[in-house]
DNA sequence: CGGACGGTTGAGTCGTGTCAATGACCGTGG
DNA sequence: CCACGGTCATTGACACGACTCAACCGTCCG
């Protein structure tokens, strides 16, 4: 398929590296890059290992995740369509990143984007930003951990996939149902909250019986009404 | 004072902006930079500012933080000399800069640095890995605030400071007192930690009694014995 | 249909936050 | 130089929230 093709219907076209990449005159998209298309579970990056690919996130979500020595992981971050994956840096990380859901990733040998980096300044200047967007994020992120109680960061992680994955950020808006289906476990809730998996059902339980939310099955969720959500995470308890 | 001198006792000099800094045959340091003298308790940039100016930590400590509506604020991260800061990103930020310390920092006009940048692959490449090692750094704190109970998160952050301020990290290694001064007050620890003051005020009480630190005066601190430090942050309870 | 897994619900414990009082440090002014 | 006051830090008693342990239930597979 010609790159101006794929790109074109491409739902990650519109993030800082795509948007510097499709504009660069020397990059044939259709040659360099690969789709990676990668059932949900599956790890994508070891603890300490370099990829060996630099790509985007074409569809689903990849959880970043650090291991523990006691066995357990915490979630620290995810990434969804339009961002990109794999360390640009020398250094190896504790970092680990594996699929949450299936997952469609838009790669480039990691060689090939180096010499990118180093040629072009438009291009580092894109991954520079969202770096700096993620790290804007984690910290955040680590005001949700610290500040709030269980209920609250439930809530802000509920709205946050509502958000990025709910009807109001699909393409068909045709869609008259607004269930949207959750990224993630129980367990993997818990992991990213920093809480247990009871807690985390018991507070989803609060929130249905408040009339925010509805849940349907295991990973369905409708959210009903914004309002409590929006309220319980930006006046931190 | 030529910038070849100034930049050659600088405690900052081995950081990987400045290496690239110097390194540039176009830049003339003592020319375009400035050292800033600023007083412990300043705010360096305020909320949705942009800083007008790029800048590296000569000496000293700056955190970082994110106000709450409730007009608390958490301390999301902290920088030690070499690190840069001012953001180079469009995006305004929520997060806030302040002295924690009295601060040197070495400032470039911020038009400067983003000619610099746009211009040179090397630099962009500098900066892009210490955002991606901060926030490597970050996320490593999210766990430490996931998984950790009080003790073990005092632990974390004295541990840290003793290896960035303590009397190993001293140019002056005659200095047989391997006393050291924290920045931070009990305050700003419990905000850096999530927890009360007068939790971390327990949590080193117990860190005294066990004998692994000694604490004088307000600030003092020395480290008696780093091995049950190092061990209450290795394995996360 | 039945097992297995993931999720929900309940009772009890422990840790940390809260509130309140005391104590130590460090400026200021006499 | 010392007395004073304010701020910061320490210590104690108590309450609440989240974790632990344990049982049950629903859903999704074979």
């Amino acid at each position: 398929m010609p790159e101006a093709h794929r790109c074109q219907s491409c739902p990650a076209r519109g993030s800082r590296v795509c948007r510097v990449l499709t504009l660069m005159p020397d990059v044939a998209i259709g040659r360099e890059s690969m789709i990676k298309r990668v059932p949900a579970g599956r790890m994508l990056v070891g603890q300490h290992n370099r990829t060996g690919w630099f790509g985007v996130i074409v569809s689903g979500v990849v959880k970043l995740t650090i291991g523990c020595e006691d066995g357990r992981q915490q979630i620290v971050g995810l990434q969804f369509p339009g961002d990109y994956m794999g360390c640009t840096g020398a250094a190896p990380s504790a970092v680990m990143a594996e699929t949450a859901t299936k997952v469609e990733i838009c790669c480039f040998p990691q060689t090939y984007i180096e010499g990118l980096l180093g040629r072009n300044p438009a291009l580092s200047r894109a991954v520079l930003d969202q770096a700096q967007s993620d790290l804007e994020a984690a910290r955040r992120w680590m005001v949700v951990l610290g500040h709030c109680g269980a209920l609250e960061r439930v809530a802000a992680l509920l709205l946050m996939f509502f958000r990025r994955l709910g009807p109001s950020a699909r393409q068909h808006a045709v869609e008259a149902d607004d269930l949207f289906e959750l990224p993630l476990s129980r367990g993997e809730l818990a992991e990213y909250l920093s809480l247990t998996i009871e807690t985390v059902s018991r507070q989803i339980k609060v929130l249905k019986e408040m009339g925010a939310i509805d849940v349907v099955g295991r990973r369905g969720l409708r959210v009903l009404d914004p309002a409590p959500l929006v309220r319980l995470t930006g006046a931190e308890a």
